[in-house]
RNA sequence: GCCCUGGUAGCUCAAUAGGAUAGAGCAAUCGCCUCCUAAGCGAUAGGUUGUGGGUUCAACUCCCAUCUAGGGCACCA
């Protein structure tokens, strides 16, 4: 976006080269790394490389420097640039700060919130994420899901796709069918107040079930029998919701709206609106016949004469001869269908359906292999957009006594943690801006708690292992969301000081006059914020959003600490840096949007 | 047995297509609020990038080997 100094540079670099028989390699424009310096470099050394291989005796190093001091005399002093220098085999650019500052800050004040967004891309892409089972409650590792997912997804759509969020909640299973049986059996016609107590409560009746369903050590013959009995009811009752029993498919509904919910509920809190919900029970029955043209193609063999199951040996079938995909299976010998074969049944849907050119899968990293496989299968069958299938995994979220466990008790669920988040917020908001209205004060703990739990899970890769430490999610110091956004607030802070003309009216402030290291850094940071929007979106990385989120914070806020704004030397320095804190605030507030982390003006 | 991830400062993590001086935050020590919000800023200290080879002008990055941690491998999701 800001890069019309190197075209016209590259022109001259290819000329010179060309006349002078210079084996030149592709150019590569980075910044420069220093810091107070402010421009672009490229190197010399491939194209050093390129001369040794062809068979001139060259030292790399020493004919990289010579070509890029040639080519320094070449270009003179292009425009727009102040100075170029030639070092260690770079060619440094430096830029004339006034005119690069004075570009950089007007288009993102004449482009606002759309500042940063990419051209259209012409394609549409799906992100799945949000899949947590029902009849069972959402804890922090479902945050993550939820969080990474929203991210991307906003990445994503922000860089130009056409972008649909869908949500898969596993509403049926073996699990399902456990909360329904001990429900019938022991809790009928119970329902807690409130709808975080009621979808808590399906869990407290899934942990205890399974205690009564789990063989125990040292267990008697009476309790022995006990337990098969129950076992043999929930069987039943799965058999009952199999073949679409009405009373045993109403209870289900009944209860798998109050997960629903809650789950909206937590949604809506997270600022997430889904665009499509796919249920797995709405996906089984289609998958069935999924199956049928699966062996019809000779994809799928049908062992089920010899008293096997139905199984796709993708190697094989893809003609690799070391084992890489393996052997899975379609369909159990007892005809029911697995995971696998609902997400073909879903694939389809999705490419059909909703006419989806990529489709990314936010899915936790131990379910890798399946999804390889799946998407295996759906090259075997012919679905092109097989090719643009993603799997964003991610690591597991464990506590720092373990892995999360429902059966052993320890889980943290994300409502608590929201909670008790909000409750430390609003306390430290009392301490340190007293003045606030109560109103106010419970936006920003909103907006500030959520902040910090989103910032925790997104400024990690994605495909790390963390711990769930509440005292470090919930710290607000340091590398964390509520750093960045009291860069955000100060920003606000300065404008709304600033009782003079509107900001908006300020075209005439330019950058004439010698501008600090912090200045200099502030800006170059700004002038990058859409080529790192394209690299999230493009690498499907949301970490690298919430990197420059904080280094943009990290150089407004010595900015702040070292440079006046409202007590500049001059009037025209000071609507100058006026429009940079300006420009900054709303760099700030889209990288936070980003991130799905809201930016207030006041904390 | 096979496959996939990780291993970087005491701790938690970064490091763009292999590039110039491996960066942050916690924790530690020391400074900075009559001055735009101290949820902040500055400074000091902290490193043989698990180990051993190799490729390259250049390796945290690529290749091989090895140690170590975690995960996954047909009727769970």
């Amino acid at each position: 976006m800001f890069n019309q100094e190197t075209i016209e540079i590259e022109d001259k670099i290819l000329a010179y080269c060309a006349k002078n028989e210079v084996p030149l390699a592709e150019l590569k424009w980075q910044p420069i790394p220093f810091n107070g310096e402010w421009g672009t470099s490229t190197s010399f050394f491939q194209t050093a490389a390129n001369e040794a291989k062809s068979g001139k005796k060259v030292k790399v190093p020493l004919r990289a420097q010579e070509i890029a001091e040639t080519i320094k005399d070449e270009i003179g002093t292009p425009t727009g640039i102040s100075r170029v220098e030639a070092v260690k085999g770079y060619l440094n650019l430096y830029f004339v700060t006034a005119d690069f500052a004075e570009r950089v800050v007007a288009a993102i004040l004449q482009e606002k919130s759309d500042f940063g967004r990419g051209k259209p891309k012409g394609e549409r892409v799906m992100v799945e994420y949000a899949q947590p089972n029902t009849h069972h409650s959402f804890h922090i590792g479902h945050f993550r899901n939820a969080i990474l997912g929203e991210s991307l997804a906003r990445l994503v759509e922000f860089s130009g796709f056409e972008t649909i969020r869908a949500a898969y909640p596993g509403d049926i299973g073996l699990g399902v069918i456990t909360v329904l049986w001990i429900y019938e059996n022991f809790y009928k016609g119970q329902e807690p107040e409130g709808i975080h107590e009621r979808g808590q409560w399906l869990l407290k009746l899934y942990v205890e079930a399974t205690k009564l369903l789990t063989k125990k050590e040292n267990e008697t013959d009476e309790e022995q029998a006990q337990r098969e009995a129950y076992d043999a009811e929930r069987r039943e009752l799965y058999r009952k919701w199999d073949e679409g029993d009405e009373y045993v498919r109403n209870l289900w509904l009944e209860t798998r709206e109050w997960s629903l919910v809650e789950l909206k509920d937590i949604l809506e809190t997270l600022d997430i609106h889904m665009d499509a919900w796919f249920f797995e029970s709405e996906v089984d029955q289609p998958s069935k016949a999924i199956v049928d043209e699966l062996i019809a193609l000779g994809i799928a063999e049908d062992e089920r004469p010899e008293g096997g199951a139905v199984i796709v040996n993708i190697d094989e079938k893809l003609g690799l001869k070391k084992e890489k995909y393996r052997t899975n299976v379609l369909l159990r010998n007892d005809g029911t269908t697995l995971y696998l074969t609902k997400d073909l049944a879903l694939a389809k849907v999705k490419f059909e359906d909703y006419g989806v050119d990529r489709s990314i899968y936010v899915v936790d990293v131990r379910q890798s292999l399946h999804l390889q496989q799946a998407f295996a299968i759906l090259r075997l069958w012919g679905v092109p957009q097989a090719e643009k299938c993603y799997h964003l995994g991610y690591g597991f979220v464990s506590l720092p006594e373990g892995a999360m466990s429902a059966r052993a008790g320890r889980l943290v669920l994300f409502k608590d943690v929201a909670d008790e988040a909000l409750r430390r917020v609003t306390e430290a908001s009392k301490e340190k801006n007293p003045n606030l209205s109560e109103k106010e004060r419970a936006e920003v703990a909103k907006s500030v708690g959520l902040g910090s739990l989103a910032y925790a899970m997104l400024s990690v890769d994605n495909s790390r292992d963390t711990v769930f430490d509440m005292d470090v999610a919930l710290s607000f110091e340091g590398h964390t969301g509520p750093y960045i956004q009291n860069a955000h607030v100060r920003a606000a802070s300065i404008l709304k000081k600033f009782e003079g003309l509107k900001v908006e009216k300020l075209n005439d402030a330019p950058f004439n006059f010698e501008m600090t290291p912090h200045e200099i850094a502030l800006i170059e940071l700004l002038s990058r914020f859409p080529a790192k929007v394209e690299e999230a979106a493009n690498e499907y990385r949301p970490m690298i959003m919430a990197t420059y989120a904080y280094d943009l914070a990290s150089a407004f806020h010595s900015f702040y600490h070292a440079v006046s704004v409202l007590k500049a030397e001059t009037d025209a320095i000071r609507d100058a840096r006026l429009r940079l804190v300006a420009a900054s605030k709303q760099t700030l507030a889209n990288a936070l949007a980003l991130l799905g982390i809201t930016a207030p003006e006041v904390m």
